[in-house]
DNA sequence: CCCGATCTGTGACTCAAGTCACAGATCGTC
DNA sequence: GACGATCTGTGACTTGAGTCACAGATCGGG
């Protein structure tokens, strides 16, 4: 239980919350672990919990029929996913969703998260800011597949890795994910912006040199 | 006063709030109206209040920079849009709204909005429903855009319209904004459809006639 | 019912992006 | 430190989608 709670003080959403709302919460949720790579839900499944990302990080994307993903977020502890299926009525889960790295997460039965959040505001509040900011998150997504060029994407998905970050393994397969294109094509488009002077490419790390220059290409 | 009253009790997001709850709302609400076409809110800009639609409709798209449009969709009477706004800090408006025909539209300033949300649980919980069908639908306009082709994006396109409705005029213009691509193209592919005999096109309307076949492209 | 405005169709072309195939680099682990 | 696995780079090619230009159809207000 002591865990639990500890671990539930790791999550954003919850971040101003009383021990009172807490220990609703942690009432409900257990805890889940799962390996690198291990599927934890998938897109068409049935009645997958509420999570919350406590270690690791979990990336959740979608599938087209010749096996292409788009990944449509990547989180980190702190974070949820899943949860608009608590409140809306999917006949089944709307993406699919991987552990990077191991990872454990807390999993909240959906009955039970609809349940608390109606019953404490503070909950309901902190969701609702949740949602809006992920709505956001989504607007910003479909503007950059829709409207953006591969350069475009990648210089923003470039400038929005932080910089001062642990090496933090990222493959061009990976980085294809993200922006919606295929390997090759970020291979080919890293190596043009470093000739343009706009990047630095070593062993591990991508070092932008030259900021103006890629929001230029935004 | 009543006629905001009667207003109200058309969106959808209030369908089961008692008559206290929707004063509360009327009390911080006007009524604004908007000729075909008229911009009423443009990305970037600043403060837009959460609108909801009572009359006429309205197309909520994102700009790239050659005026290339994504519609991100469009809100028949009953409901809304710019709410995240009102739980999210963004320095500016997400993305721009347009009139669809003559509008009427209820207009409530983001402060109010977030405090009648954070002192009525009821309307809380209809947001956080609200949101929750949103993401949902975010998250199939990006599968959308990523991972299906121009082809398959006009045949749920088309799928999706309900068939029974008065014409609606929808010029390709209009269509290749809601599926990401440019007029020439969906006026290809449309006549690429009507050769295989997947649709009609008649004067003002398009009556698929292979539902098998369409869902097949998807 | 006429006429300008708007919408649609289409050929011809360009081009960004994706595919295929394979060589070489790098990684991680035993 | 060797070796298989994984990742990266790149040429050569295909292709879906976008652009341009313009003709013809259709619409809707006066």
């Amino acid at each position: 239980m002591t865990r639990l709670l500890s671990d539930m003080k790791k999550i954003k959403l919850f971040a101003d919350l009383h021990e009172t709302a807490l220990e609703t919460l942690a009432a409900v949720a257990r805890s889940v672990t799962f390996r690198g790579d291990e599927v934890i839900m998938l897109e068409g499944g049935s009645e997958a919990p509420v999570f919350f990302v406590v270690e690791g990080a979990v990336r959740v994307y979608r599938t087209n029929p010749n096996g292409r993903e788009q990944t449509l977020i990547l989180l980190k502890p702190g974070e949820a996913f899943n949860m608009p299926t608590a409140f809306f009525d999917t006949p089944s889960a709307p993406a699919s969703a991987q552990a990077v790295g191991a990872t454990r997460l807390l999993a909240v039965p959906l009955e039970d998260f609809r349940r608390v959040a109606t019953e404490a505001p503070d909950i309901a509040m902190a969701v609702l800011r949740y949602l809006s900011g992920k709505l956001h998150h989504m607007a910003e997504l479909t503007h950059d597949l829709s409207l953006r060029s591969v350069r475009g994407r990648l210089a923003r998905y470039l400038l929005a890795q932080p910089q001062e970050t642990r090496p933090l393994r990222r493959t061009h397969e990976e980085i294809a994910a993200h922006i919606g294109t295929v390997r090759e094509v970020v291979s080919r488009t890293l190596n043009a912006m470093a000739r343009d002077g706009l990047i630095r490419i070593e062993r591990q790390h991508i070092t932008v040199l030259d900021f103006k220059g890629l929001e230029y290409l935004t």
